[in-house]
Order: C-alpha cells, then structure tokens, then sequence
RNA sequence: GGCGCUAUCGUCUAGGGGACUAGGACGGGGCCCUCUCAAGGCCCAAACACGGGUUCGAAUCCCGUUAGCGCUACCA
C-alpha cells in the first residue's frame, strides 16, 4: 500500500481555534502512525478576511503543539490559475455552465422558495440559455459565474468514521464554483487542490459532511478517485453548542497563555472524539502515533471539559522533570514582572510542582518562595493569622527560636524537621500547630508543600528575614484577637 | 422547512449479540495516609433517550419516535 497524503487546510480568517488544532492533531497522527505525508495548506482564497498575521498565528499554534508538516505550508490563493482552468474544462465538457443570474435575483428566488415552504434550488434558467444569447451576453459584458451541472443521482461514500452516506442529487442543486470574478468558490477549489496535492485521506470536521457529496461529483467529473474520507466529530462547549468566544478561551493560544503544556494539550485534544480502546488515559506521543487509527474516532460531538484539561496538565507537571519546567516557568515569571535574581529556581519547582495544575500555578508560588520584592504578608495572610488567634504568634515565636539557631550547614531539609520536631516535643505542641505558623507567615496560605521542604527552598536568610518580620508586627495583635 | 449526522454516568469514554449486577477517567462525596494541601490508596453516588422489532439472548443489529447538532451563499 502506497503511504497515505493527507492535509491540514485551514483557513487564515481567525486564530487557530481547538476544534481546528484537533483536526490538525487527528491528521498529524495518521499521517505519522502510516509514515506517510503531511500537507499544511492555507485557504486564503477569502482575502477579504484573510490575513497573515492569522496565518502566522496559526502555524506557531501548531508547532506550539509539536504538530509538523512534510509539505507547505501551501497557499491556496495562488492556485487560482487552476482553479480557473479546472471551471473552464468543465464548462468545455458540457459538465458545467455559465450562470448570468444576479445577486438580486438568485436571492428573490431564494425568498420566493422559503416563502412556499419548499427548498431552494437552482432553477436553471440559465442552462436553458441557447449559445447565441450566451454569446450575445458575454459580449456584452455581463457578469457570470460557472455552476456545475449536477446529475440527478444517488451519490454515496463510505466515511472512515461514520460508515456508509448517502445523498440524493435531486436534493442538491448546481452549485457555483466559480465566481464572476474569475475565483474558485470552496468546493471546487478544495477539490482542485487535493487532486493537485494527490491527497488520499480527507480527514476534516463534521461539518463538511454535506459538502462531500458536491465534491464527489468534482471529482468525478474531473475524472479522478476518490480520497478516503473521514468525517470528526465536532467539539461543543460546556452548554453542548458549537465552542464559540462566549464559551471564554477557544483558541490554542489562550492555553498556552494559561499555563497549560502543549505536551498535555495535544494528550487531551486526541482523546476528544478518539480513544486508543480501553482505559488509557495519559499517552506519551510515540504511543499516540502508534495506536492511532481512523477508526479509534468517535461518531459524537465532545464537549470541551477545561477541568479535565487541567487535571491532566497538573499529570504532566507533576511528571515532567523541573529542568524541562524552567523555561515556560521563567518566561511566566518574566510576564508577571517578577525578578528572583541569579537564584536558581529549579529545586522550587520541584517542591511545588505536585501542588499546581498550571505554569501560572507554579509561577505564583516560585514568587512566593523568592521573590524579594514581595511584602510578607498580604490581606488573606493577615486573615489567616487573625483566624489562628494568639497561639499563632506564641507558637511561631517558639519555632523561630530554634531556627535561628540552626546553622547553615544545617539548613536541609532532614535536620529542619529534626529541629522543628524538637520543638514541638520539649513543647508538648502537635508537629502541626508548630509548623502551621511558619507555612503561613511564609507562604501567606495554609497549603504548601511540608514545612521543613519550605524552609529549605527559601533559604535560611529569607526565612529568618521573612518570619522575623511577621512575628514582630503580629507579635502582639495575634494575641488580643 | 429540506437534507444529513448523532444518541452509554454531569463531562471524556470502554463496549462492537451472551464475559454487563455496564468498566475506566475528570468532577462530586467519604475514608486511609499525613505538619497543611496535592499526589497516592480504598470506597460511594452517577448512564445504555423512548417505542417497536430480529434473536434462545441486545448497550451492541433493524425500523420508528424524540432530542441535539450541522449544512442549506458568487464564506471557508
């Protein structure tokens, strides 16, 4: 069997959207799982829409993602020619003709149509047209477009994903495929470009579906096999409608802004609408590119669930080593405006990075933990120490004692909780009520990883520094409330 | 309206005639672990849209109903 071709087409009219990443994703993996070829083809045959900082935010999503190509990226406005040319042999074959309805008039039928509840459908008052009247028209410079001249048959396929579709060509009509201006309308110039681009699989959204019976008569008609097609299913936000902005982020780009790994994006975007069979879940990529195949693909719209995205992100994160962290974690930084110096931030991300489902996440605790910047305590830290009464300060008092008596040397982890314990102990305090203390003036939140771990990350220096301030300025206040 | 597609826990899904008292994951609830939280472990609640067939037997096959979605442009 010859290796498959197939492409990703988008169309540079707005940002790469998930449901579009996805289908890129559905294709990549084939492509990859049969080692055969990946077409990148832009469709920017709408120019009035069309722009190329679209295009380029569309290829830096994709190679955000890890998803290459073999071939392209291709422009579609620059196969025009062909476009052309492919309308003109038709209209030379009898299998097309030249339409010199208005705009106004097609419309007036469409309404007439709508108004006696029947379908619309061409007319062909144009096909009619006897070749002097046509040629008498063309000299006069009327307008035209070609419309394809449809057989009144059944056309069907076999989907990949859905199985056997079936079409009656009486409830088509001719449809345009080329403009007055000389421009290829969609179908055609789809179907002009994957012959062209010898495309064997045509793997694309839903929402084509009824589209592919026009491009099956194309394709016929300009005398060439078919591709294999395979219809996804599309992806809906939470309220089961197609994702749209006021379902919040849609494109690619607002994850990456959120501090999701393109590692954990690509994983969820393969299990929306495939599944490997059984119950994996997380799918390193060689494994994906390995148990990938069309009929893995789900018949059913998916709902886009940014919880479970973020659960598995946190999969990820927790998984990933801190060195593969460091650089997505600084450029957060970076963008949060935060400068921790020559410290090296690595071993904090290691202590944090179990606690955090995004980059952001991990961010805002390394600026926690090392930022000098920052003021001990903000507004629910202060809270917290209210809520926590007088043995706050007593209990941080105690403990503060004795750190200050650790030495340098002995500032890891092992002895710190050896000390704190200590304390606790000769106190008759729970572990707990010792440390709690210390985890907030430190952190400003109940929730960190284990004190002694703490400690360490932020240095002896800035622990002392940082706690000595809070047990000063609440030494007293804790105690009245 | 016409045409088409789809239908398993709230969500992502496994399942492709008997292995189903329908499995896993997210989310929710509980317990264990534990200095907090997370992770991890254990447990609980939660679904085959409905109605007809076919069959000894149906979540699985067929038909219908209902619902949702898509398309219905000189957009892609």
């Amino acid at each position: 069997m010859t290796p498959p071709r197939v492409r990703f087409a988008p169309s540079p009219t707005g940002y790469l959207h998930v449901g579009g990443a996805r289908t890129a994703l559905f294709n990549w993996l084939f492509a990859r799982h049969a080692g055969g070829t990946m077409v990148l083809r832009i469709e920017d045959t709408d120019r009035e829409r069309s722009t190329e900082s679209h295009t380029k935010v569309i290829l830096d999503g994709l190679a955000w993602l890890g998803i290459d190509w073999d071939e392209g990226p291709l422009f579609q406005g620059e196969y025009g020619p062909r476009h052309k040319a492919d309308a003109e042999r038709l209209l030379a074959e009898g299998k097309a003709y030249r339409c010199f309805c208005t705009r106004a008039e097609l419309d007036a039928q469409r309404t007439a149509a709508e108004a006696s509840g029947t379908a619309f459908r061409y007319d062909r008052r144009c096909l009619r047209l006897t070749s002097g009247e046509i040629q008498r028209r063309i000299q006069a410079g009327d307008p035209f477009t070609i419309r394809f001249l449809l057989e009144d048959a059944e056309i069907a396929w076999d989907d990949a994903v859905h199985g056997r579709i079936t079409f009656q060509g009486r409830d088509l009509d001719d449809f345009v495929i080329l403009r007055s201006d000389g421009s290829a309308i969609y179908n055609l110039a789809v179907v002009s470009d994957d012959i062209a681009m010898r495309i064997s699989h045509v793997i694309r959204g839903d929402d084509h579906i009824s589209n592919t019976p026009k491009q099956i008569a194309l394709y016929r008609a300009l005398g060439h096999d078919l591709p294999v097609f395979a219809h996804v299913p599309m992806i809906l936000g939470t309220d089961g409608k197609k994702l749209s902005k006021r379902h919040g982020a849609t494109a690619v780009g607002d994850y990456q802004d959120k501090g999701i790994l393109p590692a954990a994006m690509r994983n969820f975007l393969a299990l929306l609408g495939w599944s490997p069979g059984g119950d994996r879940e997380i799918l390193p990529e060689a494994e994906m590119i390995e148990l990938f195949t069309l009929d893995g693909i789900q018949k059913k719209a998916a709902v886009f669930d940014t919880t479970k995205l973020e659960w598995m992100n946190g999969q990820y994160l927790s998984a990933l080593p801190s060195s593969e962290l460091l650089d997505p974690v600084l450029r957060q930084l970076k963008q949060m405006s935060v400068d921790v110096g020559g410290v090296d931030v690595r071993p904090v991300i290691e202590a944090v990075k179990a606690r955090s489902r995004t980059i952001i996440d991990v961010a805002e605790q390394v600026a926690v933990r090392l930022d000098p910047s920052r003021a001990p305590l903000d507004a629910k830290g202060e809270g917290l120490i209210k809520k926590m009464g007088p043995a706050f300060s007593a209990n941080l008092r105690l403990t503060l004692e004795a750190l200050d008596a650790v030495p340098a040397g002995g500032w890891t982890p092992e002895s710190l909780l050896a000390v704190l314990k200590g304390v606790a102990e000769s106190r008759g305090l729970k572990l707990g009520d010792a440390l709690q203390p210390i985890r907030v003036a430190l952190t400003g939140s109940t929730v960190s990883e284990p004190v002694n771990e703490l400690l360490a990350v932020v240095g002896r220096e800035r622990s002392l520094a940082v706690l000595g301030q809070v047990a000063h300025r609440w030494g007293g206040a804790g105690a009245t409330t």
